[in-house]
DNA sequence: CATCATCGTTCCGGCTCCCGGAACGAACGA
DNA sequence: TCGTTCGTTCCGGGAGCCGGAACGATGATG
């Protein structure tokens, strides 16, 4: 039995924390590779992953070789076939995706609003994938992108099914720095928050970390309850207003069930998700 | 200016030709860590990647501490939040997969039929994206996927978009292996039929992978006539019968064109598609 | 046209730390 | 109870990673 190993709680500082060894430099450097933000030139991400020109350089050459990086016009790398090869099969083959995908394609017809699934790392939630609406209003959401959990339906409900001190580790003891106005920034109000989302079933973002964004999601639980990631729907608070939240949030909390449902059954195994809880 | 980097043409062999650095190393096992079929026991890892037991251990050691794997239950590795957030990140920031995207769902709704993105990746193409129309009979395709050049269609659509001596090198001299009865299995012949593929601008794959599939695909390129892939639609042969191909055949042309000239016009600039060509 | 800043690239000596065979304890099935 | 297979740890040797420094090319600037 392997021994649990801590998932570092913070990072993302922009010097990530000296990566020490050759492959964490490499992994430096792939995440900075695919971050939307171009240029990619090699001082570009020398620059971004904080490590000196030469290793940089190297571990490009190295990549390059292998086809995860390709060399593009004006000394800008990016993705090679190989990565993005290994991204589609990363995310096509984690059996919550494949369960999730069509349950969010579903709620986002019944609902109308963005819906996606999020996964925990560390103190953010990561936006994996997402199935939206066509021509909307722009929703400040992106696969790969990341929020943090104090701030976002996601996070709260993520940490409503974490165990309480496991939840306040988490969110840290000082002050949250303010999204919005109405960020919640108090640690303790965020962990007071929390029965009421596991009593309802599902978390309300009040435009905590976005102006006129609501949001609204459910836990994800996989075997052992194991929190799995959560399910939600994303809208602007004039599309998505207060009284849908009533009937909304409902629908939110059944889907994550489903998939939770589907996780637990068989990871894998069946291929049709039964519509239960 | 970047040297060119000869991007190894042939690969895929069991024994990755022997990882020589560690980056390497850690590649390998990032890409066995996400194959489909489970399990990832410390074993099975090191059986397939043919890389000795400590050193994978060590090496999901360091992916678990950077969030990259996540041992699961039972000694059984899975893709941690922080690779699943970068594949996420790379699939919505390749451009040719953010503008590819809404004309493979719009070609999926014209042909009912399964639309997909494939980039090459050495001697085969590499699924990267689909758009698949619900529930349909099982169609052999799914993203992170692989198949030869030589005996698909996004193959002879991206071969056909090559300068010939390119091409001829990638097909190789000698016979090919026969994946079906229709298989055409001598590179000359394959060579031979791409000027045609050319002139009409779209390739068609009768049977030549899978029994009872037909595929049609055409080539997408990028700027300077750079191959960035091709976009191509998959079925079986008794849906996507031999009448059809000549009316779907210049709607995939066409898709493709589209994905071309949004390539061409601003990479990643424009956010609407213009649909020319 | 001259000058400068910046970028990509190469070099090389030092020494880190990667490597993997071997050994051990635990878990499991027979 | 025994045998097998797994995950894990240890450790000495040396492969090869490391990054400051230097160089040539390129493009911007005055």
């Amino acid at each position: 039995m392997p021994k649990p190993v801590n998932t570092s709680a913070s990072r993302r500082e922009e010097r990530p924390a000296a990566a020490t060894g050759p492959v964490d430099k490499a992994l430096a450097v792939l995440d900075a590779l695919v971050q939307p933000d171009a240029p990619h030139r090699l001082a570009d991400l020398a620059a971004r992953t904080g490590l000196p020109k030469p290793t940089v350089h190297r571990l490009l050459h190295t990549f390059a070789e292998a086809g995860y990086a390709v060399p593009g016009p004006g000394g800008n790398y990016q993705a090679g076939p190989r990565l993005l090869g290994l991204a589609a099969t990363a995310l096509a083959a984690s059996s919550e995706l494949r369960l999730a995908r069509p349950v969010l394609d579903d709620l986002r017809l019944r609902t109308g609003h963005l819906a996606h699934f999020s996964v925990r790392d560390g103190a953010v939630a990561v936006h994996v994938t997402q199935s939206e609406p066509s021509p909307t209003y722009r929703i400040p959401l992106t696969a790969g992108g990341e929020v943090p959990l104090y701030c976002s339906a996601v996070g709260w409900a993520m940490l409503s099914a974490l165990p309480s001190p496991a939840a306040a580790e988490l969110l840290g003891g000082r002050p949250l720095p303010a999204r919005t106005s109405r960020t919640v920034r108090d640690p303790g109000a965020v962990l007071a928050a929390l029965p009421a989302v596991r009593e309802r079933g599902y978390a309300v973002d009040d435009e905590y970390a976005e102006q006129d964004v609501r949001a609204i999601a459910a836990p994800v639980l996989g075997p052992g309850d194991r929190v799995a990631g959560a399910v939600g729907i994303v809208g602007l608070t004039f599309t998505l207003d207060e009284e849908s939240v009533a009937v909304l949030g409902p629908m939110v909390r059944a889907a994550a069930g489903t998939v939770s449902a589907a996780l637990r059954g068989g990871p894998g195994a069946l291929g049709i998700v039964r519509g239960q809880e």
